[in-house]
DNA sequence: GAAGTTAGTAGACGCTTGTTTACATGTCAA
DNA sequence: TTGACATGTAAACAAGCGTCTACTAACTTC
């Protein structure tokens, strides 16, 4: 009756990686160890270590195949300020943090092992993307506010919980939350 | 030629309690270890748990003491935008970031022992008393969202430095986080 | 001065961590 | 079929963690 499964590295590679997401983003990385990871994935532990070296090299690798900020390059928004105030109401009223580089930056704590990491994504995947989309000598001052709002808010959403803010005002909160970006980001564009 | 230091119980509780607030605020929850408290408070390990009962119950009461969020209380600032923008400047340029809860709450993963004490200082320390300074039914709204910028703000701060603003910037950073605080807080007041 | 209380110490306890080693088993070429 | 290699497994490793126990030494009280 036992499930016998195909030897399959590429399979077993797979697994590992999208429990590490799943994981990482959910706990942060200080909370989430090897021996929770292998289970997740139905691997082996030692089926980590092989194939990616190690837990901080797999942290790495997670962040970084999640490319840039969602939806910041992909299509050329009019309105960059409402765009951003509907990305940041959706996490906030969301069950889940489903963002794995916001939430695994939120969650995880001040281990030196993945600072460089993690400032490294948060330069390349939301800080630079965002300046480029805006105009002025002050680009990055204001990409850096507006980061630090998208940033904090996951912050709230971690220690408050979906439910903090009433279900019902999500309208009034997108409202709220794309005057203030509209500010944050100069002209609204 | 050894230093005798004389019994003194409240005098080591104070070392031990100076010392948590110092390193919990560089370092966050985690990354403390007893032995590092003990050894930055020149005490014995086992005092801490004699005087404090447990880690957890040491942190929860290092964030206690912090009282509210700096200034929000007490003067009557006719300007609370500005005063929040110079605050989260102070911060952003600072070396190293010496507000205990703000601090904390930023280097601290999401370790499940400690979570309800940051819940509850985060609200009770920065939330509520910044909701009670804004009037209008969204008033709690509207703290949220310059709450989120403040902590973000710090989160900013400790993954890319204190020198990632142009020092010279400061003036330009302080105008415009007011701007963004007055939208966020609603009438400029 | 003796007895009792209390501050301070040293070390071990049990547990968890990331990592590694030694081994078993499946797969495929010759 | 046999050898070689790739894949998966189990167990142990050394180190670190928070906590606790057994003990010493100092101060207080009679």
């Amino acid at each position: 009756m036992e499930e016998v499964r195909p030897r399959d590295r590429d399979a077993t590679r797979r697994r590992i990686l999208d429990a590490a997401i799943r994981l990482f983003s959910e706990l942060g990385y200080d909370q989430v160890t090897m021996r929770l990871l292998a289970a997740e994935a139905e691997a082996n532990v030692a089926l980590i270590n092989r194939y990616f070296g190690s837990k901080r090299e797999l942290f790495a690798e997670v962040l970084e195949q999640q490319g840039k900020f969602p939806g910041m390059l992909d299509k050329a928004h009019d309105d960059l300020p409402r765009h951003l105030a509907e990305f940041v109401a959706e996490r906030l009223f969301a069950e889940r943090d489903d963002n794995p580089v916001i939430s695994a930056v939120n969650r995880t704590g001040a281990s030196p092992e993945v600072q460089e990491i993690l400032r490294e994504r948060m330069i390349t995947a939301i800080l630079d993307p965002l300046a480029a989309r805006l105009p002025g000598p002050d680009a990055h001052l204001r990409a850096t506010v507006a980061a630090a709002l998208i940033m904090g808010s996951g912050t709230v959403h971690r220690l408050l919980g979906p439910h903090h803010l009433e279900a019902g005002s999500r309208a009034a909160v997108v409202d709220h939350l794309t005057a203030v970006f509209a500010t944050c980001l100069g002209t609204p564009n």
